[in-house]
DNA sequence: GCCAACGTTGGC
DNA sequence: GCCAACGTTGGC
């Protein structure tokens, strides 16, 4: 899941109540249907810094709840806000993260595009903006070690 | 700050 | 249903 910094940071999700947060604004359909019918909880998530010099993985958080609806969708006052989500039936899903650690070893972007079990990864992927995409098991362990956790 | 890539919108 | 226009993302 890729968060920019300046924003919210794998630093704030560990400094949140419970160390958890509902991963709110996202617009993007294919990105909800990750969060609505891939995500179970306890699923691991690579925490993806964006936009931020380098980008790379920062962390390591969890899939915290069940998926159900954002509520900055139905708040006029949110940046979020989509008039076209009817509260009735509901456009956008989000699900809850949790801290689980940072890494030792910052993975940069640079890092991952020089690392042979990361290939074939979504975020490696020319002109790939979603901001979240499934990992492969073995995606996820090369990242833990080159992290140094 | 630039700009390529991409998703969405809306006129037709 | 097509596609031009537009807005956003995110690496650089």
């Amino acid at each position: 899941m890729k968060s920019e910094p300046d924003v919210f940071s794998i630093e704030d999700l560990r400094d949140r109540p419970n160390q958890t947060e509902p991963w709110d604004g996202v617009r993007n359909y294919q990105a909800r249907n990750f969060m609505r019918d891939e995500m179970k909880i306890g699923d691991q998530i690579l925490f993806y810094h964006s936009n931020t010099t380098p980008p790379g993985i920062a962390g390591i958080a969890e899939v915290a709840s069940e998926p159900y609806p954002d509520p900055t969708a139905f708040d006029k006052k949110s940046k979020y806000h989509d008039p076209k989500s009817d509260p009735e039936k509901p456009r956008w899903i989000l699900v809850e993260v949790k801290f689980k650690s940072i890494l030792p070893n910052y993975v940069s972007l640079d890092e991952m595009k020089e690392m042979p079990e990361l290939q074939e990864m979504r975020v490696l992927q020319r002109g790939n903006r979603l901001s979240i995409t499934p990992v492969s098991a073995k995606e996820f362990k090369a990242i833990l070690k080159a992290g140094g956790a």
